[in-house]
DNA sequence: GAGCCTCGAGATCT
DNA sequence: CTCGAGGCTC
């Protein structure tokens, strides 16, 4: 039985065992509100005061019909908005402003590709650095890339087959939006070349801090334990990837041997360094 | 041994 | 979602 959106009134289609439906009409007004929220949201381009509210009256006065509109808005058209005078007009005008200079890899966030969040979008920012690289891009070198699989790899590559969104990158760049990401800064390369896995629960650290020390340092991340794992840390109740350590002989380091490596002990994690 | 399948673990996701 | 392990066939 179709079903419609109702926003725009295209027919639907439910997937079996989707939550939702989804609207193909690229133009529906409920999707165009969807990805300019998401755009502006804090994990993404991070625009302080673009919020739910805004963004409603932004599309239906037609000042906005996608990403790229936001930087032709002018002081004049915030003060449109409701409750708006000229302090939060001009707070609203110097956030929109100040997010051209967002790294690329939240950039690639914002866009909205699917299956490309926060790690797959630093992911490829990191290794490609630009994205007119990254837009021509094939499904085989895609997949290459650790945690790159086909789904990804295929998502990424019809994203940016689209005209429509290589047309609103071609106007992100025209007003003045990074689109490069600087060279990654390695401290030192002690772990350059290894690849290490986390397991159990550390003490003073979290999973993103450890992991944000291991590249930091040249080392990747892994999330299983093969021959290819160089070290194994492991944490409090440590979970199968210990014993799969064991088993293949991988070098298991406790929290504080990780840390004398990494030359960080007592530096990071303050938070919960005791509990 | 290569190729293909299913499955579980762990991380990620507009 | 991605990946590796294990099981199976040829």
């Amino acid at each position: 039985m179709p079903e419609n959106c109702p926003a725009c009134g295209a027919t639907v289609i439910r997937f079996e065992g989707e939550v939702a439906y989804r609207c193909d009409n690229i133009n529906c007004p409920a999707r165009i509100k969807e990805s300019l929220i998401f755009f502006a949201s804090r994990e993404a381009m991070d625009i302080e005061g673009m919020g739910p509210a805004v963004v409603e009256q932004l599309v239906d006065r037609n000042l906005v019909n996608n990403v790229a509109d936001l930087y032709r808005l002018s002081l004049e058209d915030l003060l449109t908005l409701d409750k708006t005078g000229q302090k939060k007009a001009t707070n609203l005008f110097e956030a929109i402003e100040a997010s051209k200079s967002r790294p690329l890899s939240r950039l690639l966030h914002a866009l909205g590709i699917r299956f490309v969040g926060g790690k797959t979008a630093r992911i490829l920012a990191e290794q490609y650095r630009d994205i007119d690289v990254i837009a021509t891009l094939s499904e085989e070198s895609l997949v290459q890339i650790p945690e790159i699989g086909v789904k990804i790899a295929t998502s990424v590559v019809s994203f940016f087959n689209e005209p429509e969104n290589l047309e609103t990158i071609e106007k992100l760049k025209a007003a003045g939006v990074n689109t490069r990401e600087a060279e990654p800064t390695v401290v030192d390369g002690k772990l350059t070349g290894k690849t290490l896995v986390l397991t159990g629960a550390l003490e003073s650290l979290t999973r993103s801090e450890a992991s944000e020390l291991i590249e930091k340092h040249g080392g990747k991340v892994s999330s299983s334990v093969s021959r290819k794992t160089d070290y194994v840390v492991a944490g409090a109740d440590p979970g199968s990837k210990l014993d799969k350590a064991i088993k293949l002989g991988v070098t298991i380091l406790t929290e504080s041997e990780f840390l004398e490596i990494v030359g960080n002990k007592g530096q990071v994690g303050t938070m919960s360094a005791r509990q």
